[in-house]
RNA sequence: GCCCCCUUGGCCUAAUGGACAAGGCGUCGGACUUCUAAUCCGAAGAUUGCGGGUUCGAGUCCCGCAGGGGGUGCCA
């Protein structure tokens, strides 16, 4: 139940009654009507806008329509009364009755309250973490590893069918590195003295990748060339690697519902395929770029290659899929990649990247656009850096990583429910700085503790009220005699949580759930505020000595606001506290 | 050079094209015989980087400029 998404419907209706009555002329065009929450609670509950969007296809003064449409509107038993106002708002307050049925419906729905069909079912696959497979997932993984997942719980939360998913880069030169620095490892396991030069990756976390192969295969390798185990080191490793890293993206909760190695497009046809579906499109030709304006590189040669005409579908420059010694470049397998995702059927693309892949989204969409023949949407959300800080001094860590904070660092530091909810206090696109110490405070400033904290009385509440004998379960809190809450406080705070649904279509739409996180910040600023005008006005307090039914009333708002937070918690994965300790 | 992102009170940020730009931090002043004051209330503080444009209406969309970041053929 979408309040906001009944009154438009109201509005629409009304406006066809005025079609209807000659009032309004005949074909206008409805859609950019909205009806919103004002900014200022003085301007009432909700506004729409239809008389001024409506003026010029009408050609009628803003405020005549407006005028007409009031006293439609006002017919509407929930409609209190409908103001004209500013250049041409319409200005609604609402009974009291349909913010109360609200509660209603919450302690009905509950979690489920604000789920939404909006998506109609429509297939999604979200692409995010895709890490090469070299080691430990580090701070900047971890943010697209949130962000992506609660982008994920979002989008099914509003109706879509979606596909976690994670694009292992097993097949470029990284896992030959790889592999050769587990084999010095292994070396290492045997006794000998080895040096990490430049180009290997000297991390902590190959040692025991090396033992176990020192273990299996003895010393049969040693002295031998690549060529004798450089292949099978390489699965060894990968392997090993894509353990770490799951086990690292359960330690936050992460679970992919697909896991497709980019190794598996070779030798099978595929990226062949994918670009004979371009070729068939006119999309692949031989010829030569034009060197990088401005900062030519010294060994700057023109060469002939095979190129993708991605100009054609809104890219800078063509991008070549073939290097010179006749490997697939990077881009050549994931063009594949995608291909194999139009093929599986999605109706929509998302793939979550660092900033510094930002280079890659243009040619990425022209790929898909040519690919699905335009028909499947790719939105590329590039997620910016992490900076940490303890003490308030920027902060590096390598207990067992090498030289980067990894994931685990953190989820064991701060526990992964703080990890996740911090994480998206910031907008994809804007920094992100994250204190060891803010997070873990206690206080108004740190929005996770504020929040669960909320969470948290409202459970307090109940465990009271269960001490003062108030049946307080969610059934009987449902019948309550809710129009016991007629208090302007409570009202306010009834109104933010009839915002949920709508906000949650908001933030599908836009593919953007840290408006979860900022909603549910507010919300939980609201339950507060309420909370402690209890101290002055003790009627305002949830649990009313010796009237049960006033209680139960109170205490059916208190638990719709846990209700709700649970609901966002959960797309956020987070889990909600019942105390704090 | 070209492409992408960013620029909002002293600091950090928010705002499906809607009304007087919303919070937090910091500053100043208040509220605990209570369901947890780990909270709340109030005050001061802004020409949304600059200049144009579209629109009834622009922080938001378009063009130009400045500053910061990222990227820019055989790394992924």
């Amino acid at each position: 139940m979408n309040l906001f998404a009944d009154i438009r419907t109201l509005v629409l209706d009304s406006l066809t009654d005025l079609v209807a009555d000659g009032a309004l002329p005949d074909g206008l065009n409805m859609a950019n009507v909205t009806v919103e929450p004002p900014r200022d609670a003085a301007h009432g509950d909700m506004a729409t806008n239809a008389a001024m969007v409506l003026a010029k296809p009408a050609k009628m003064k803003p405020r005549d329509i407006a005028e007409v449409l009031a006293v439609k509107l006002a017919n509407d038993p929930r409609v209190v009364s409908a103001e004209v106002a500013g250049p041409g708002f319409l200005n609604l307050r609402l009974d009291a009755g349909v913010w109360q049925s609200v509660l209603a419906t919450i302690l009905a729905s509950g979690t489920d309250y604000g789920r939404s069909d909006m998506g109609n079912g429509q297939k999604v696959n979200v692409e995010y973490v895709s890490a090469n497979p070299t080691g430990p997932l580090h701070v900047g993984h971890t943010r697209g590893a949130v962000f992506g997942d609660a982008l994920a719980s979002l989008l099914d939360y509003s109706g879509h069918d979606v596909t976690r998913e994670y694009y292992i880069n097993d097949g470029g030169g990284q896992v030959d590195t790889l592999a050769r620095s587990v084999y010095l490892r292994y070396l290492e396991a045997l006794g000998q003295d080895v040096a990490f030069e430049e180009g290997t990756y000297p991390g902590d976390y190959l040692i025991e990748v090396g033992e176990a192969v020192a273990k299996a295969k003895g010393d049969i390798w040693v002295g031998q060339s690549e060529s004798v185990w450089l292949a099978e080191l390489r699965e060894t490793s990968t392997d090993a690697m894509m353990d770490l890293i799951r086990a690292d993206l359960l330690a936050l909760g992460v679970k992919m519902d697909v896991f497709f190695s980019e190794k598996s497009l070779y030798g099978t046809g595929l990226i062949e395929a994918a670009l004979a579906d371009l070729d068939s499109k006119g999309l692949i030709y031989e010829g030569v770029l034009p060197p990088p304006k401005g900062k030519e590189p010294d060994d700057w040669e023109p060469r002939e290659q095979t190129l993708f005409k991605s100009t054609e579908h809104g890219d800078d420059v063509d991008r070549p899929v073939k290097k010179s010694d006749g490997n697939w470049t990077y881009f050549a397998p994931d063009v594949a990649y995608h291909f194999d995702k139009v093929s599986r059927g999605f109706d929509a693309l998302i793939d979550v990247l660092g900033a510094d892949h930002g280079g890659y989204v243009k040619r990425m969409k022209a790929a898909v656009s040519a690919l699905s023949e335009g028909k499947v949407p790719l939105d590329i959300k590039l997620c910016q850096l992490v900076r940490l800080y303890k003490d308030g001094q920027p902060f590096k860590m390598s207990k067992r990583s090498g030289d980067f904070v990894s994931l685990r660092d953190v989820v064991d530091l701060v526990g992964p429910d703080v990890t996740r909810f911090v994480m998206l206090t910031r907008k994809n696109d804007a920094k992100l700085d994250f204190d060891f110490d803010k997070v873990l405070e206690q206080s108004r400033e740190n929005p996770v503790f504020y929040v669960q904290y909320a969470h948290a009385r409202v459970m307090s509440v109940l465990r009271k009220a269960a001490d003062a004998g108030i049946a307080s379960d969610d059934v009987v809190l449902g019948s309550a005699d809710l129009a016991l809450l007629n208090h302007e406080a409570e009202l306010t705070v009834i109104k933010k949580l009839a915002e949920w649904p709508r906000l949650v279509e908001t933030a599908a739409r836009t593919n953007e759930p840290h408006r979860v996180a900022f909603y549910l910040y507010e919300l939980a600023g609201e339950f507060h505020a309420l909370w402690n005008r209890g101290n002055e006005l003790t009627q305002l307090r949830f649990i009313q000595d010796g009237d049960a039914a006033t209680s139960q009333a109170k205490i059916a708002l208190a638990r719709a606001v846990s209700v709700v937070i649970s609901a966002g918690l959960g797309i956020l994965g987070v889990t909600p506290v019942q105390e704090m300790r």
